[in-house]
This record gives C-alpha cells, sequence and structure tokens, in this order.
DNA sequence: TCCTTTTTTGAGTGATCGTTCAAATACGAT
DNA sequence: ATCGTATTTGAACGATCACTCAAAAAAGGA
C-alpha cells in the first residue's frame, strides 16, 4: 500500500464553515482557505474538487451542526414550544459558552443573499437545506399540537414559515452591534408571540 | 470655460444601486461597473474616487429611495398603523407596478451580511442608516400612541426593533422562490401581530 | 531496506482584479 | 476659427484570482 492522508476531513470542512460562515463566499480566497485548513492547493483540489466543492460541502456540515443545535435544545426542554421558545432566546445570548462564534447571522442566509445567479448550484443548495428546516419546524409543531400545546386551528406549515422568518430576522438585526438587552426584549417579544397560538 | 461632463449623476448612481443591489459589493468588478453605468475608468475615478466610494453613494441612494417609499406608503394611509401594516405586506407583493427589482431582500442587510471587517467603513455606514430608519420608524409609532392608535404601555423603541427586524427576515425569506401565497400569509401574520399592541 | 503507491508541496498557469495616467477628444469662451 | 480647459478614453500596471501539475516526500508491504 502507499501514504495515509495526513488530515481529518471533518475538522478540515469545520474549518471551512468557520472560514466561509466568517468571510463568505466571493471574499473568501484560496489563500485563505489554504492557511485556514492548512493544506496546499493540490490537497485541496485533489479532495474537495474546486472552491466551490469546498462551499458545498461546508453548507452541509453547517446544517447538520446547526440542526444538532436545535435537537440539543429541543431534547432539554419541558415542552415543544417551550424548546422553540428557548431556541428563539438563544440567538440573544452573547454566545453560549467559551466558543466564539465567527457571525451573528446564519450561513446559510448570507449565502442565500450573497451568492448570484452565476452561482445557481449554491443557491438551490441553500434553498432546499431552508426547506428542510422549515420542514424541522414544521413537524415539531405538528407534534405540539398533538400533545394540546397548540389551538386546534393553528396551520403549522404558516407559522413554521412565521417562525423562520422571525429567526432570519432576529439573526441578521444581531449582524449589528447592538446592546444585549435590546436583542433579549426583542428574541423575548418574538417569544411570547408563540404564546398567541398556544390552546 | 471647458468641456463639460456628459453623464448624469444620479441616473449612474440609480444604476450602481441596481447593479450592486443585485450582484452585491464583492463581486461586482470594475467592468461590470463600466458597462452598467456607461463609464470608462478614469471618468469612474475622477467622480466617485474607488469601487467602495461609489458603493457608499449608492447606499445612500438606496436608503433615501427606500425612505420615500415608506413616506408615499404612509401619507397615503388613514392611520399609522394601517400605513406600516400596507408597508409589511408591500414585501409580499410581486413587484409593485411594471419595475423589475433587482433583489427581494433589503441592500442594506445583503450589505450587512456580505461586508466583512477589512471594508469597516462601509459596515458602519450601513449600521448608522439602519438606525436610522429605526428611528424613524419610531417616531411613527410614538405618532400613532400620540394618536390613541397604540396601547400607552407600548414601548415604542421596542416594537421599532421589532417591526424592522420582521421586515428584515420577511424580504430575506422572499429571497427564496417562495409561492407567492405563502409569502401573502406570512406578511399577513406580521401584520396582524401588529393589532397586539392596538389600543 | 527497498519498492510501490498515494499524498503533499509550491512554483507556475492565464485570467481578472482595482486602479492609474498620458493621450485624444470635445465643449465654451474669445 | 482658434484656443484653453476639462472630460473621456483605453492601454497598461502590479497584485491577486482560482486552479494545475510535475516533482518531492512519506507511509505500508515485501
Amino acid at each position: 500500500m502507499a501514504r495515509t492522508a495526513s488530515f481529518d476531513r471533518q475538522v478540515a470542512l469545520d474549518s471551512a464553515v468557520e472560514l466561509f460562515w466568517s468571510r463568505g463566499y466571493y471574499a473568501t480566497s484560496m489563500k485563505h482557505i489554504e492557511k485556514a485548513l492548512d493544506m496546499r492547493p493540490g490537497s485541496l483540489y485533489a479532495t474537495f474538487g474546486s472552491k466551490s466543492g469546498l462551499f458545498a460541502e461546508a453548507l452541509d456540515a453547517y446544517a447538520a451542526r446547526a440542526g444538532n443545535e436545535f435537537a440539543l435544545i429541543a431534547e432539554g426542554s419541558s415542552s415543544v414550544i417551550e424548546g422553540l421558545k428557548c431556541y428563539l432566546r438563544s440567538f440573544a445570548m452573547p454566545c453560549s459558552g467559551e466558543t466564539q462564534v465567527p457571525a451573528q447571522a446564519c450561513m446559510l442566509i448570507k449565502t442565500l443573499l450573497e451568492v448570484n445567479a452565476e452561482d445557481a448550484a449554491l443557491r438551490s443548495q441553500v434553498d432546499s437545506i431552508l426547506a428542510g428546516i422549515e420542514q424541522r419546524l414544521c413537524e415539531a409543531l405538528n407534534q405540539a399540537k398533538a400533545a394540546g400545546e397548540l389551538r386546534t386551528d393553528v396551520e403549522c406549515p404558516r407559522l413554521a414559515r412565521l417562525l423562520q422568518t422571525q429567526i432570519i430576522g432576529l439573526r441578521a438585526f444581531a449582524e449589528r452591534n447592538v446592546p444585549k438587552d435590546q436583542l433579549t426584549a426583542l428574541a423575548d417579544d418574538m417569544a411570547s408571540m408563540l404564546d398567541t397560538y398556544r390552546a
């Protein structure tokens, strides 16, 4: 046999997420990537194919991480709705624990607003990931309704989209350097808006 | 005297807004700008100084236009709150009239999420423009409260931030290719949320 | 230890980036 | 018409872009 690869694919992807989430797609050069992943062009292109290929994998890695975080909060909550409110409020926290986040805004939304028609593949990838998140929210709301937490006339898909839009807005708003208490008040307003739909 | 400039500065800026709003800052090259404004490098640099200088002026032009549109809707409404609800719903419309918009998302938010720390001047410019919009919303709400449209216990600055965040989220969400009826339902949900604060 | 196979390296590719500037051009005053 | 001045033009700058590939390096099997 022969030489084995010296890098860890998942570690490299995590670095790529950090870098792209922070700098966006177009403003991240291969030089940045080489330094952040500690890999040289040959290895990078052999492994990920292209800059956009790496970005695509980073998007999926980000989505997987975000999904885990949501599941974690949902699991640790007494009810579905409480979990969703807690999830909303989590985006107003400075940063849970010691790890610093590269940007307040969601990487998916940053990509959705940044990437233009020439990179249609990335656009549609983001679109389908967001659709998946929307569906997960909808399923959580269905579960809440089945548990009697929500009024029976609530349209779950519609409320799911409202919820997703609230999160998008909150995280984009947080990209500004706004006082922490204003941010928590904003998240509280959104969380209490959920109570409107309660049974 | 001597030769007079052959281009109209405001027309050029409008083209720049259209171009930058559509393609973003980093993905717009000077070649794109030369073609869109029909100007050659010498004239461009003599007039606007640099790519970032042109972008800065385009941002201001965009903000002025957006302010006018808001004022127009506010003027044509029976009450302040009705005007705000109408304003919210306007972002769910396909496009009012014949003019096509280059992007659904707000150019200010696209810029806020795209531009990174190396271009701090643009970032802080966006930040102050957004703060100005927030204040305008707050003033409108104060006016509504004075007219008895809002409960007396409503914190107008806080509600203004909530409103701005709703708009941000709605317009970013609309960047996806989502069915029109879903979008109007979303805007309706946000508009009716305003009723919660009514007197 | 040596050989085979795979990975890693980094110089180099042409293209494009934002920007400059001297020459050509055209307008207004005389 | 001629001149003086400001504008317009487009070639060219060095830097950087995403990407390629031949050579060097290193791991596992013999």
